[in-house]
RNA sequence: GCCCCCAUCGUCUAGAGGCCUAGGACGUGGCCCUUUCAAGGCUAAAACCGGGGUUCGAAUCCCCGUGGGGGCACCA
């Protein structure tokens, strides 16, 4: 198995779903799952996509058997330093007759393009050098001519291939044409590189994104032409924007980062979701396991996915349902786990804090969050030296000020005259003391909740109440008082 | 324009001729629990794109239409 992405930017759902089958089978049949590197486009080459894409890749937790940092028997992974490889190849299919040299211009096949849309035709190379004898073409290129070497690709009959999703795929050859293999600068197009990598890396399942269907059959041809069994091909579909109308654009992804979403790993990250909780989600988009089972760790995955059950329908992109799922693995994690995931989060927000601290906090916040970034906007009352909770909030539900002054006082009496201080004891007292002032409970604990927490939501009031502690719960009741009178 | 793929609730999907009065999940509404917010439990609304076949019987098979998606580079 393989993952063959081109570091031209970075990495997306798109590619670590990918990524995830690829693993998936790897880890299922006990093969190797390789990482190679396809930087034939010096063009399009983005330096920092190879560091985002290992990152990403890490950070999902799939890692690979062999490639980029981890030495192996197919080595290099970079497609850029394989290209003798590429060029001995391209010259057996020239020798074999399955191929050929081209030396025409990039205006002439410009010109000749123009003239076919103007005739309603599709697109193709006009063919001025299919026929060119060999000795001759050899001849100019070893005068030094600039040449490209060309596919040549059968124009009678027809071709069958076989995806795994969709069955038999009948092409009429004519529709195939012939596409360049090796560049004038001597570098391999996907259609050459790709195959012979494949093939020589001992690639059994090709999973790959539906946009390579098109060139299927020519792919396939081209594995003829070299005598090579055809591998596996699977396509998967492409993931639709959130409305399900087309593809993600580029304009599209800058669009939504900028109202807080995204589809790059590397955000996702950032925006406090679990990779055990993207994984589960993209997992999902195009496969499942029954008809009702959702909840899925890698390791269950490894066990569970199956080729047969994937589904060959585009799907749009619902990040409601990755809060959703991150919400699951959430609750899903340990105590300890979770705080320490926890830790760089409240870091960014400023409070330094450490595991052991965070630990009695997480269970009251577990079930309040569904990404790890909220964590410190929850519990940071926790850790603040004083809160400051506005004036209004203090006021109990229906009360006046004074009312509510002296409920707030009722509270602090009970409270230092509390034997020991903590949930349990707080209860009773705290409940008879709003039956006694004439308060509901929500009334009562709700102006509490906001002097002591400076929060109109926050995990429950006596829990909160315990960990703060009782010295600090005094001083900020007395500190609502105050602001109440004044 | 040409080529290819796809088609079940708003979304992700189950369904491989009778188990379908079409199941689950997200989201949405309601109820319960409840000191806020969540979580949790219960519940409701919500779909087989259309037309023709084949068959005793079709969401499932075939054809046509329609719709959607992808591709037509010395990009991947």
């Amino acid at each position: 198995m393989r993952f063959a992405p081109s570091p031209t930017g970075l990495t997306h759902l798109g590619s670590a779903r990918t990524a995830l089958y690829n693993f998936l089978i790897a880890q299922q049949t006990g093969g190797s799952f390789i990482l190679r590197i396809e930087d034939t486009d010096q063009k399009r080459y983005d330096p920092n996509a190879e560091a985002d894409l290992t990152n990403s890749l890490k950070w999902l937790g799939l890692d690979w058997d062999e490639g980029p940092g981890v030495a192996g028997p197919h080595a290099p992974y970079h497609q850029s330093q394989r290209m003798g490889i590429y060029r001995q190849h391209a010259e057996d299919l020239v020798s074999a007759g399955k191929a050929f040299y081209c030396f025409c211009t990039p205006q002439q096949l410009e010109q000749d393009r123009k003239q076919q849309q103007e005739r309603k035709e599709q697109p193709h190379y006009a063919g001025r050098c299919r026929e060119l004898p060999l000795a001759e073409a050899r001849a100019r290129v070893a005068a030094g001519e600039t040449h490209v070497i060309r596919f040549k690709a059968p124009k009678e009959g027809s071709i069958t291939v076989v995806d795994r999703l969709r069955g038999e795929i009948t092409v009429e050859n004519r529709n195939i044409d012939d596409r360049v293999l090796l560049k004038s600068d001597g570098h391999a197009l996907y259609h050459l590189a790709a195959m012979v990598d494949d093939h020589l890396m001992g690639i059994t399942h090709v999973f790959r994104g539906e946009e390579w269907l098109p060139s299927l059959p020519l792919h396939a041809h081209i594995y003829e032409a070299f005598g090579w069994p055809q591998p596996e091909w699977v396509h998967l579909s492409v993931f639709l924007k959130p409305s399900g109308k087309g593809k993600m654009s580029k304009r599209d992804t800058e669009q939504m980062r900028l109202s807080g979403q995204s589809i790059f790993v590397k955000d996702l990250a950032a925006m406090g979701y679990l990779p055990e909780a993207v994984l589960n989600w993209i997992a999902l988009m195009g496969w499942s396991y029954d008809d009702r089972t959702e909840f899925f760790a890698l390791a269950d995955l490894v066990e569970k996915f199956d080729i047969d059950k994937l589904n060959p329908s585009p799907s749009a992109i619902d990040f409601k349902k990755l809060d959703h799922f991150n919400g699951l693995h959430i609750r899903a994690l340990s105590v300890e786990d979770l705080a320490t995931r926890l830790l760089p989060y409240f870091a960014a927000a400023g409070y330094q804090v450490s595991v052991e601290q965070l630990l009695p906090i997480v269970p009251l916040i577990q079930t309040r969050m569904t990404t790890l970034d909220e964590a410190p906007e929850l519990a940071g009352f926790f850790f603040k030296e004083e809160v400051s909770a506005q004036a209004d909030t203090l006021i109990g539900q229906g009360l006046d000020v004074a009312q509510s002054a002296a409920a707030m006082r009722r509270a602090i009496e009970i409270i230092q005259g509390l034997a020991e201080f903590n949930t349990a004891s707080l209860e009773e007292p705290m409940r008879a003391a709003a039956e006694e002032l004439g308060l509901k409970a929500g009334q009562f604990f709700g102006m509490l909740r906001n002097a002591v927490t400076a929060q109109q939501v926050s995990p429950p009031l006596f829990e909160s109440m315990e960990l703060v502690g009782r010295e600090t719960v005094l001083t900020r009741l007395r500190a609502a008082v105050e602001k109440l009178e004044s």
